[in-house]
DNA sequence: CTTGACTCCGTACCATGGTCCAGGGTGTAG
DNA sequence: CTACACCCTGGACCATGGTACGGAGTCAAG
């Protein structure tokens, strides 16, 4: 009695029942073994299986990623050094990413603060600022191009 | 001559020519005037255009939102006070991107720590909090089920 | 036996941001 | 004139992570 239906490995997972066929598709669930009938019987351990992926997709991993970690624990043994580096690489990207937001928060920050102090006068500063230098710089010309400009 | 075929504004906006048309399709670029032959012919202040949604990209900003911003942009006057609006809640996505980022980095960089101290033991650390309190947990009935685990 | 919930399958669709392709027309240099 | 670069169109395709639909089969209760 230790197996599930779909929907009772989908409830249990807080994932919908096409989710478990789409991540099957994907080779994140293994085909589970079926009833006379064709229903899908999913081992218990499957909930495990599903709550690593879930934790692994709220650390950030892609379902691809996923997948190779799953891959990876599946070769029990001497599969922790390379699930480290996997996290390592995942951090290198995090770390990146934070970069990058915090620059933008910052030139936001920047522009609004700037746009406060502008009131009532006719132009945006945010607008300026995206606008950049606008059309007079001189468009270079087309590299090795022959036709165009008709 | 202050007009420009697709190429060379592709090439002034530094986007593939194909990347203007779908910026045309998604109301992005207005469209341009044609030749007598159908050729676009973008007006220069196009490049200025071009490099505002450039700009509002790499803010963050999706291309919906650029969207908002050229209309809002268009509308001139007094425009400067909806800007702002929506400069502050991309900021406050971006903040809340980055805390979510930091959380995730941190929780990773835990799991790397435990796994650094955890040389040549059988499991992985990582793999073991991915799993969570695996399988043993029973799962939760089917609420209003009826049917089912046939 | 009927009803209703559940399950199956294949396929299409959603949003996002493009990218590419075939098949044909145009413009200019040599 | 020919060659070649450029331009046009509509539509298909890519990755990502699902979601929805139609039509049919199955299961348990009443």
């Amino acid at each position: 009695m230790d197996t599930l239906t779909s929907s009772q490995l989908a409830r249990a997972s807080g994932v919908g029942v096409e989710t478990l066929r789409f991540y099957e598709r994907q080779g994140l669930l293994p085909e589970p073994p079926r009833t006379g009938s064709g229903y899908r019987q999913y081992p218990a351990p499957m909930v495990g299986r599903m709550r690593f992926i879930r934790k692994a997709k709220d650390m950030g991993f892609s379902l691809r990623e996923i997948g190779e970690l799953l891959d990876l624990k599946a070769r029990k043994g001497r599969s922790c050094g390379d699930v480290k580096k996997l996290a390592l690489v995942k951090i290198k990207e995090v770390s990146a990413m934070i970069e990058e937001l915090k620059n933008v928060g910052a030139a936001l920050g920047h522009l609004v603060a700037q746009c406060s102090q502008n009131v009532s006068l006719g132009d945006c500063p945010i607008v300026e600022f995206l606008e950049g230098e606008t059309s007079t710089k001189p468009w270079r010309p087309v590299r090795g191009g022959k036709g165009g400009r008709p």
